[in-house]
DNA sequence: GTTAGCATGTAAGGAGTTACATGATTTT
DNA sequence: AAAATCATGTAACTCCTTACATGCTAAC
């Protein structure tokens, strides 16, 4: 039961990396503006995360861009995913998959689902659904209490956000529909996707 | 410009102090249980938390329930907020109002919003859609470049984000205008609303 | 008499931020 | 030559969590 540590930025790099070597800037730049509709990460957790990860091996660093795309600019470092990153990656993106239904680490979860397998997808939808469903129960366990005049501003609270989880539950209902459909009208274990263009 | 912090759970315990004197056991409980829509903090953070407003002299504690209510148990330990305690949540509530439109910050201010005045809740309720509007305005730049075909989950996540972010936003317009209706036909300056039943 | 719930705390550590320091290159 | 942007990094700090330590009372 060692509570499994979350670690959002060590999985976003590793996701981003996957699909394409990037230096630390760009790296940046893409936790910002492609996963960036969850959160900005500062340059002070990037790097200190990268070095980690080149420590342990995740990740392999080569100086420079390699000789086409010449930028000048200050010497860039590119960092790639090794293997044992690789397996890393897996690994976080399937075991620690159900603990996975808090806010923050759902959306990274779901824009990485381009590098998982359907059983993957659908374990984690689940889990993110039956989450939503506890929130939503005790949102109207609340609202049941009728407010008093002066609570009105939380009552008000609890109903927007009692809208908000139902509306989330339906569009989850909705994806977790397709992906049935899909792993039905594809059966049998569903294989690893092959590697991106490197 | 020093960077104002935000200290979410400081705000939230001033916030329920000032309804009621409360000790740390039932803090706790309120703290998950009614600003629980957020989040839920542990006796780690709590209890440090309570020493260090006792320093400060933002709260006191006095040992004990006075004699009514005799429960037993261990000793409790009763804080109530004192004066100087008073004006920090005041101050808290109106200065730091604009920069705390963050999500998190943005439940604790609006439950909060009892004890505020007109203007307050205005300036936060601004200051929140003004954000929303920013971030909608980042997601539709990034729908309008079409997906490709593996980019499929990160398209949809921000067409469902989209979405839950335009609900809101539609949501604040709405008690945006109550609260200006309700300030115009209770005209002149915002009167700070007399304490709570002690 | 042991388990469960009430009640208060501390020590260590995790995951990040801000502010700072540095330096190259491109644009104005 | 100044300013903006690209690029990498460190030190100190913040706010919170987990795991632990303690003890009291009520219920089984």
């Amino acid at each position: 039961m060692s509570a499994r540590r979350t670690r959002v930025l060590e999985l976003a790099v590793l996701g981003l990396l996957y699909e394409a070597p990037l230096h630390g800037y760009e790296l940046r730049k893409r936790l910002t503006f492609q996963l960036g509709a969850f959160r900005a990460f500062s340059y002070g957790s990037l790097y200190p995360c990268l070095k980690e990860m080149l420590r342990q091996g995740h990740v392999s660093q080569t100086p420079q861009a390699e000789g086409s795309a010449r930028g000048g600019r200050r010497s860039r470092i590119v960092y790639r995913l090794t293997d044992t990153g690789h397996e890393h990656l897996h690994g976080l993106l399937t075991e620690v998959a159900p603990a996975t239904s808090d806010d923050e680490c759902f959306g990274v979860h779901f824009a990485l689902f381009g590098h998982t397998g359907p059983d993957v997808r659908l374990r984690i939808l689940h889990g993110r659904r039956d989450r939503l469903h506890t929130r939503l129960a005790d949102l109207r366990a609340r609202l049941a209490h009728a407010p008093g005049p002066a609570d009105d501003y939380t009552f008000e609270l609890y109903r927007h956000d009692a809208e908000s989880v139902e509306r989330e539950i339906h569009w989850l209902d909705g994806l977790i529909a397709r992906e049935q459909r899909d792993a039905r009208s594809r059966p049998g274990p569903a294989p690893p996707r092959p590697g991106p263009p490197v």
